[in-house]
DNA sequence: GAGGTCACG
DNA sequence: ACGTACGTGACCTCT
């Protein structure tokens, strides 16, 4: 808040006193967020979590004096006095402690002081500054997670404490103590006296909690006043009291802050006068801070390239020639001396982003088209060369300039190089892959975010000409840097032939499909719409019947108010928020009440209504009557596609209610088929080649069902012993095997125990010996080199392989053990796609690909080529890539993607 | 924008 | 003891 003081008709701004106890709000941050590291493996989570809380105070309380106080010394005067005091506590992580020196390098970029002093810890440099800033009448805030501050709180003080994680903080004044504890604030060190702090060690009167702590000081005021009334009191508690009354003093003298530390206390030496703009960019830079990057935007007002700090890359100044229709001619003769491009486009989804305009990238310039020119009958040279194939250039994000461009009427084709995918590779779980974050991450000179040039959501403007055009170009010349840059980094970590044989030709294979499109048989699907509704309505009007009353079904919290309320059902899991009420959750419910069958119910309607039916009757262009889903080749951390708008990945098929929805999936010309292949067993076949455990590899050479021969030998039984129920387990410890399996996770699966559970893994393991020496090898790689690697050399880093944290280093294991197997699934269809696009160009074939569903591809195919597509399809399919076993491909054809089964 | 839920491999 | 299976995207509610 902003507060002014009208001063003889000016106006002048309130002094104000941040005080931070560095230490308590580091480790609060440090445990709210997930463990974030940057490219170097330095862990950031409690700095990033730090830095918004700094930013958040400085914009919302605008302080004029500031400083961070820290511990320091392992033994402080409290120890003097009592030697276990913060005994038993679990030694600061390492994760948490390597980000200390981080964060004392961050505040100087802040503009921020801080102090530490040998002895003491945060909260008594805090209590000595807010004890002068009071004297002299300042006002101060401190911010902090440890309740005992509220001690310091006055008319002056007032006390910041965090809440759930840091986003929040509880703000109190001497009121707001009263009305929460019945307290004044000198009164909370004798609650700490009474009930004793664990997380301290501290002990209080062992008994004694809140509850009770805060009875007695509301009858007799203090510590000291309580002990000379325990006389007063009956059975139990007079001899708590009795007994443990030296405890109680001493623990309100530990629990008391030391207000007199030896330190300078001037006011004027804690002034705040900002930040330092280029230093705090460096840091966000050094730290990988890129959304703060973006959102602060230091690029300024004054010069485009200020974004650098000092040791940053400066860019020469780059000549920006504008075109329009009437200049058109001077582009022309500089097309061959281009050598990248940048195509900028509004909107998430490429095949109805629309084109602002284009830059092109000479050895002396850069040349802006806008959208307009590009499209003019004038242009026409510009567009043959922008569809000439020989005319190489390099891009960022070829994929989607090529649909967005082609929705123009304009082709794209000669990109030889992508450095979106280019950076993708080298780190596929790269969250933020904007172009101006990777120039910053690899050191090229920086370029403004488009967030910082247009605004984001509903902001999103252009800028002026002269600004866009600039901009644009940057963008242009920071490809071709990158271009360079980021070559030689693939070819250092051997990437090149994943890079150019695979990604980027399947980028072209990608647009293709997409371009093409798959035909929706709108009328079916609003008959089927229609009968949903139907269904819908009747089983609504059963729930209220049931309930007794209307609510809203969609809503977890009513529903769950409903369920565990009203009707009393009992409880079987919570979620963050309140009452779970999943389908396992309802599963178990459904014996109780009626009323739960019907939920169930409701809930697959609902589902296929909304997403299905209504979500992709929006998504079919009324132009082709076709949807044209977005495939993102840079989303995965295991290398596999995503699609959106809409997600042709995730359509129904394992109940037969929503399967029916792809029948309204139908072949864009009459008379044609849908053929849909997918690959048997893919990633098992893929764990017994990279694991070449003999059984499972002999398994797949013989070509048996491969949980019927896991059942058998898990079970130790013949074949024909194999009841269902063994091959359902079979299966699922198959499953289990895959993702990186857990005894708790396939108990779960499983419901059995979880030493029933423990105990299939480990006959698993007894008979497939090659696939736990593999899981065992892959995490010990895993630990040394910090990445795993697929068949064809796909990388994933995983930093929290090494920490300590059970959670967070458990779950790296388990990704160890999948994303090599996943990812080589993901390579081999990959292959797949782009040699069956060269094949059907090679042979003339009419056929089309369509669809990738990760395991499966799915084509429209004339009458007269059934019979060769039949044959051809599973033939590359199988042989995309040599394994140690065969790979099966299964191929079946309909009139509609439903009759594909 | 986050959280809950559920669709797929 | 810790508390999860791996990888995605869309829709809905609620803040």
């Amino acid at each position: 808040m902003n507060v002014y003081v009208q001063n003889r008709g000016v106006s002048v701004e309130k002094e104000k006193l941040i005080l931070i106890d560095g230490n308590s709000i580091a480790s609060r941050a440090f445990y709210a967020l997930p463990l974030l590291s940057n490219a170097a493996g330095l862990h950031t989570n409690a700095v990033y979590g730090f830095t918004t809380m700094l930013l958040r105070l400085i914009e919302e309380e605008k302080p004029t004096h500031f400083l961070v106080a820290f511990d320091a010394g392992k033994v402080t005067f409290r120890h003097k006095d009592y030697s276990e005091y913060k005994g038993g506590r679990s030694k600061t992580p390492p994760e948490l402690s390597e980000q200390f020196p981080l964060l004392k390098e961050l505040l100087p970029a802040f503009g921020i002081r801080q102090f530490e002093l040998e002895g003491y810890e945060a909260d008594d440099i805090i209590g000595t500054l807010t004890r002068t800033a009071q004297e002299e009448g300042k006002e101060v805030l401190v911010v902090s997670g440890d309740k005992d501050m509220l001690q310091l709180v006055s008319d002056k003080v007032t006390v910041a404490l965090t809440r759930k994680g840091i986003s929040e903080v509880d703000r109190y004044d001497p009121a707001e103590i009263q009305e929460k504890y019945g307290l004044t604030p000198a009164q909370i060190i004798d609650l700490k006296g009474l009930m004793g702090d664990s997380s301290d060690n501290i002990p209080g009167i062992p008994g004694v909690g809140e509850k009770t702590a805060l009875k007695l000081l509301h009858e007799y005021g203090s510590v000291e006043s309580v002990l000379e009334h325990a006389d007063d009191m009956k059975g139990k508690m007079k001899e708590k009291i009795r007994d443990h009354a030296d405890s109680a003093r001493m623990s309100k003298e530990i629990a008391t802050i030391f207000r007199e530390v030896p330190m300078d206390t001037e006011w004027n030496a804690l002034a705040y006068s900002g930040v330092q703009g280029p230093e705090l960019a460096a840091m966000f830079r050094k730290l990988e801070f890129k959304s703060l990057l973006e959102k602060m935007d230091f690029s300024g007002a004054d010069s485009g390239d200020a974004a650098e700090d000092a040791d940053a890359p400066q860019a020469e100044p780059l000549v920006v020639r504008l075109i329009s229709e009437d200049n058109i001619g001077d582009l022309l003769p500089a097309l061959p001396d281009v050598r990248s491009i940048h195509v900028e486009a509004a909107g998430d989804n490429a095949h109805t982003a629309v084109i602002i305009g284009a830059a092109l990238r000479t050895g002396d310039a850069g040349y802006y088209v806008p959208a307009s020119v590009l499209t003019a009958p004038k242009a026409q040279p510009l567009r043959d060369w922008l569809a000439d194939g020989s005319a190489e250039k390099s891009t960022w994000d070829r994929h989607r300039a090529e649909l967005a461009l082609a929705w123009s009427g304009i082709t794209l084709s000669g990109v030889t190089f992508d450095v979106m995918l280019a950076a993708y590779l080298l780190d596929p779980t790269e969250t933020s892959l904007t172009l101006s974050g990777m120039a910053d991450k690899y050191g090229v000179p920086s370029v403004a975010p488009d967030e910082a040039v247009f605004g984001k959501g509903a902001k999103f403007r252009l800028p002026e000409t002269e600004v866009l055009a600039a901009h644009v170009c940057r963008k242009a010349d920071r490809i071709e840097r990158l271009h360079a840059e980021l070559h030689e980094r693939l070819q250092e970590v051997e990437m090149l032939q994943l890079y150019y044989e695979l990604e980027l030709p399947l980028s072209g294979v990608l647009a293709d499909m997409e371009l093409r499109g798959i035909k929706v048989d709108k009328a079916a699907l609003k008959q089927l719409g229609d009968e949903l509704a139907v269904q819908i309505d009747r089983t609504m009007s059963e729930i209220y019947r049931h309930a007794g009353f209307e609510f809203n079904i969609n809503s977890p919290k009513q529903l769950g108010e409903v369920l565990f309320e009203k009707l009393q059902l009992p409880v079987q899991k919570k979620t963050k928020t309140g009452y779970s009420t999943d389908a396992e959750v309802l599963e178990k419910l459904a014996p109780y009440h009626d009323i739960v069958k019907g939920i169930l119910h409701y809930r697959q309607l609902a589902k296929l209504q909304s997403t299905y039916v209504e979500g992709l009757l929006k998504e079919v262009r009324p132009e082709t009557g076709k949807v044209h889903t977005y495939y993102r080749q840079t989303i995965a951390a295991t290398g596999r596609l995503s699609s959106q708008y809409p997600n042709l990945q995730n359509i129904p098929i394992r109940l037969e209610e929503g399967r029916k929805i792809r029948k309204v999936f139908v072949p864009s010309e009459p008379g044609w088929s849908i053929l849909a292949a997918d690959y048997s067993q893919i990633e098992l076949r893929v764990l017994a080649h990279i694991s070449g455990d003999a059984n499972l590899k002999e398994a797949f050479t013989n070509n048996m069902d491969i949980h019927t021969k896991t059942a058998m030998d898990v079970f130790g039984v013949a074949e024909s012993e194999v009841d269902s129920n063994m091959r359902r387990s079979a299966k699922a410890v198959n499953f289990g095997i895959v993702y990186g399996i857990s005894d708790y996770g396939l108990s779960q699966n499983l419901s059995i125990t979880r030493k029933e559970a423990s105990q299939f893994i480990e006959q698993y393991f007894a008979v497939f010996q090659g696939v736990r020496q593999y899981m065992d090898d892959i995490v010990t790689e895993a630990r040394e080199k910090g990445y795993v690697t697929t068949l064809l050399n796909r990388r994933r880093y995983l930093p929290e392989i090494t920490a300590s944290n059970f959670n967070l280093r458990s779950f790296a294991e388990r990704t160890a053990m999948n994303t090599p197997i996943q990812g080589t699934a993901a390579d081999i269809i990959k292959l797949a796609m782009v040699q069956m696009d060269e094949r059907l160009k090679r042979e003339g074939l009419k056929s089309r690909m369509l669809l990738q569903v990760h395991d499966e591809l799915i084509f429209e195919v004339p009458p007269d080529e059934l019979e060769v597509m039949r044959r051809l399809v599973p033939e590359v399919m199988e042989g995309a890539l040599k394994l140690d076993v065969p790979l099966l491909a299964e191929v079946n054809d309909g009139f509609n993607w439903y009759e594909t089964k």
